[in-house]
DNA sequence: GATCCGAAGGCGAACGTTCGCCTATGGTGT
DNA sequence: ACACCATAGGCGAACGTTCGCCTTCGGATC
C-alpha cells in the first residue's frame, strides 16, 4: 500500500498544458504538492484537527493552484448523509405547484441542502419508480407534492418504510407528516362571501373531481350553502379540471344548464380566466350580472377584467414550512406530525351583490 | 483483511423485528444471506458475467428479502459518471422558465437522468457558489437558464473550464453551446403584423431593459419599423419588467405621453394582461380602439378578454432541445454548438385594423 | 535529567460499489 | 490419459473521502 503508483501525479502531467480541464483533482494530488499526507490536506480544508500554520498555508495554495473541488459524492458515502432532498412534484407548468417548489428549494438552499426533482406525468403512474431512485441516491428526505398518487397504496408504503419525508397532500394509509393549506376556509370563506353578497344561486366550478382537495371544495361548498338554507343543487356544480379551458367550457355548461345563476365559486384563477371570458362571451358582465371568486391570488388575477376577487394561498410558504419540518423531522426523532397554514380572502372587483331582478 | 469482523450480518441481527427500516443493506449482506461473494452479487444484480441460474435465482431473492437498494453514490464514485444534470434557472414561479425547466427535467428523465435543481436570486449573485455545489456534486452536464448572469464574466469562464454545458441565454465570452428561440422573429412577426393591419403608431412594453432578449427585441422592434419609413419615436418605448403590474404601468405611462397610439407590441403574455386592463381601465376597447400583441402564447392568453394574438414560443421544447444537446456533447467531443428554435404567431381576437379616424 | 504533555501529522480502515484477473471444476476432443 | 476450454465464482484493488488512533518531537515541569 505504501508505494502506490500515485497514477494521480501521472495523469496530472499528461493533461495538456493549462486547459484546467474538468480535472479530477483529488485530495491526493493537492497532498502530493504539498507534501503532506491527504489526510492532512482532509484535516486543513475540514477545519478539523490541529495543523501547523505554515503547512496550512502550503495545502491551501496547492488545492487552489491545482484547482481542486472536494468530491461530494465520496464525502455522502463516508458520511452517510447525502445533504440532498428529493421532491416528487406534479407538472409544475402552472404557477401554483411552481410556486410551493420555489419555497422548497429557496428553504433547503439555505440550510445548505441541494434538491433533486423529479415531475410526474399528469397520472402519477411513474411515481414508484422515481421514489426507488431518490432511494438508491440516499437523498436524506422527501418532499411530496404529487396529489395524483394521494390513492396510491404502494407510494404510501414506500413513503412510510423509505427516508424521512413531509408530504404537501394527502398520503394513502396516513402515517407521512404534511403541511397543508386550509382547506375548508379555501371554499368557506369565497362562499361565505358571496352569501353575505345576498346571493342564493352560487355555482362552483371544480377542479379534477378525483382529487381529494377539489372533493373537499365541494363539500364545503355544499355545506356552508346547506347551513345557510340554500338546497342543495347539482346543476350548479361543474367540472374544470383546474385549466384555463376547463373552466370556461365548465361555465357555458353551467349557463346553458342555469341560466338563473348569480354567482360562481371558481377552485382556482387558472380556471377563472376562462369562466371571465365566458361569462363576457354570454354577455353577462361581472359583477353586475354575476359574480366570481377564485381561488390562489395567482398573479394574474390582479389584473382579470374586472381584477378578480379570491382567496390567497400561501404555497411559496407551504413549500418552505415543509422543508422546515422534515429538517425538524431528520434531526430529532420528534417533531410535528401536521402543519395548516392558513388562507385570506382577498376582495377585488369581480364580486358584488346579485342583480336586483 | 480476509476476517473481516463483518459488521453487516451482525447489523443485521440487531435490527429490530421487522421494521424494513431505513436500513443501509449492501451487497455484502446480500452475499451473506446467499452465501456468495459480494462481488458475485454485483455481477448478478448488474447482469454482467456468467453465474449460475439457481445461484443467480438465490441472490436474487435474498436480494429482495432483505430489502436492498443499490447505493447511487458509491456507484458513481466508482464508475465517475453521476447520471445527474445540475439546472441553474432564474425564479420559475412565472410559467415561462417553469416550462422549460418541466420540459429538461422530462427529457432528462427519459435518458435516466437525475436533475438537481438550483433556482438564483433575482440578480443572479449566487450563482457562482450553485455552481460550485453542481461541480462539487460531480453532475455529469449543467444546464443554464439564467438571464440575469449573462454577464457575469466568472460564470462564463466556470463553464468553459467546468463540466458539458448548454444555456438557453447568452453567456459573457460565449464559447457554450446553446439553444435559443428565434430572438428576431419573436419581436418582428408581431409588428409586421401590426405594420400589415395598417398601424403606424405602435408602441411596445418591454421586458427588463437591462436584459440582452429585452433589448434585442426592442432594437428589432424599431428596425422593422424604420423598414416601413415609420419615425422612431421613444415616447413609445416603456419598461414593464415582464410583470402583469409592470404592463399595467407601462401602459398607463404610455397612454399619458402618446395618446394616438394604435397599438401595443408587449414583450410578454403576462404583462399584456396588465396591459389589457389598463387599456379597459381608460376606457380604450380592444381592438377596435387598440391593438395588443403579446409574446409566450401562455395559457392564459387564450381566454383573456379579449384573446390575445401573441407568439408561441417553444419554451418546454427548448428545455428538452437543450438536454439532447448536452448529451450530445457529453458522448461525443463534437456535436452542434448552437440550436435556433423556430416561433410562430397566434392570431386571436386582440388585433384589427387601426381606428379610422 | 527523567517525565509529561500538547501539537503536528501520518496511517489504516471504512463507506459500497465495479472491474479485471485469477482459480477451481467438470466436460469435451484427440 | 492428456491437453484444452468454457463456466462459475472468488479476490484484490480502486474510486475519494472522513475519522480515530498512533507516532514523533520539542519544550516545559519537577
Amino acid at each position: 500500500m505504501a508505494a502506490r503508483p500515485c497514477c494521480h501525479t501521472d495523469d496530472a502531467n499528461v493533461r495538456p498544458s493549462e486547459v484546467t480541464t474538468v480535472a479530477s483533482v483529488s485530495l491526493r494530488d493537492v497532498a502530493a504538492r504539498a507534501n503532506v499526507s491527504f489526510q492532512t490536506v482532509s484535516k486543513v480544508l475540514n477545519g478539523k484537527g490541529a495543523v501547523n500554520p505554515a503547512t496550512r498555508q502550503r495545502i491551501i495554495e496547492a488545492a487552489e493552484e491545482i484547482g481542486y473541488i472536494p468530491n461530494a459524492l465520496a464525502r455522502s458515502l463516508k458520511s452517510r448523509s447525502s445533504l440532498t432532498l428529493g421532491v416528487i412534484t406534479v407538472d409544475f407548468s402552472n404557477s401554483t405547484p411552481a410556486l410551493s417548489l420555489v419555497g422548497i428549494e429557496r428553504e433547503a438552499r439555505r440550510h445548505g441542502l441541494s434538491v433533486i426533482l423529479s415531475s410526474l406525468e399528469p397520472d402519477g403512474s411513474d411515481c414508484v419508480r422515481y421514489l426507488r431512485v431518490l432511494m438508491e441516491r440516499r437523498v436524506d428526505g422527501i418532499i411530496m407534492n404529487a396529489p395524483a398518487t394521494e390513492e396510491d397504496e404502494e407510494v404510501g408504503r414506500l413513503l412510510r418504510a423509505g427516508p424521512p419525508c413531509v408530504s404537501l397532500h394527502d398520503i394513502a394509509g396516513g402515517g407521512v407528516p404534511s403541511v397543508t393549506i386550509e382547506a375548508e376556509n379555501s371554499a368557506a370563506l369565497p362562499v361565505r362571501h358571496l352569501l353575505a353578497l345576498g346571493h342564493r344561486r352560487i355555482a362552483t366550478v371544480t377542479g379534477l373531481q378525483r382529487r381529494h382537495s377539489a372533493q373537499q371544495r365541494t363539500a364545503v361548498y355544499r355545506e356552508v350553502l346547506a347551513g345557510h338554507g340554500v338546497p342543495d343543487d347539482p346543476l350548479l356544480v361543474e367540472d374544470g379540471a383546474w385549466e384555463v379551458e376547463g373552466g370556461y367550457a365548465a361555465t357555458h355548461r353551467l349557463l346553458d344548464r342555469a341560466p338563473d345563476l348569480t354567482a360562481i365559486y371558481v377552485q382556482n384563477d387558472l380556471m377563472a380566466v376562462g369562466v371571465l371570458n365566458a361569462l363576457h362571451e354570454r354577455g353577462r358582465r361581472v359583477p353586475d350580472d354575476c359574480s366570481v371568486v377564485g381561488c390562489d391570488d395567482h398573479p394574474v388575477a390582479a389584473r382579470t377584467i374586472p381584477p378578480l376577487t379570491t382567496v390567497r394561498m400561501p404555497f411559496f410558504d407551504a413549500g418552505a414550512a415543509a422543508v422546515r419540518l422534515l429538517l425538524d423531522r431528520i434531526a430529532e426523532r420528534s417533531a410535528a406530525e401536521e402543519e395548516v397554514l392558513p388562507v385570506s380572502m382577498v376582495y377585488r372587483a369581480s364580486t358584488a351583490a346579485p342583480p336586483a331582478g
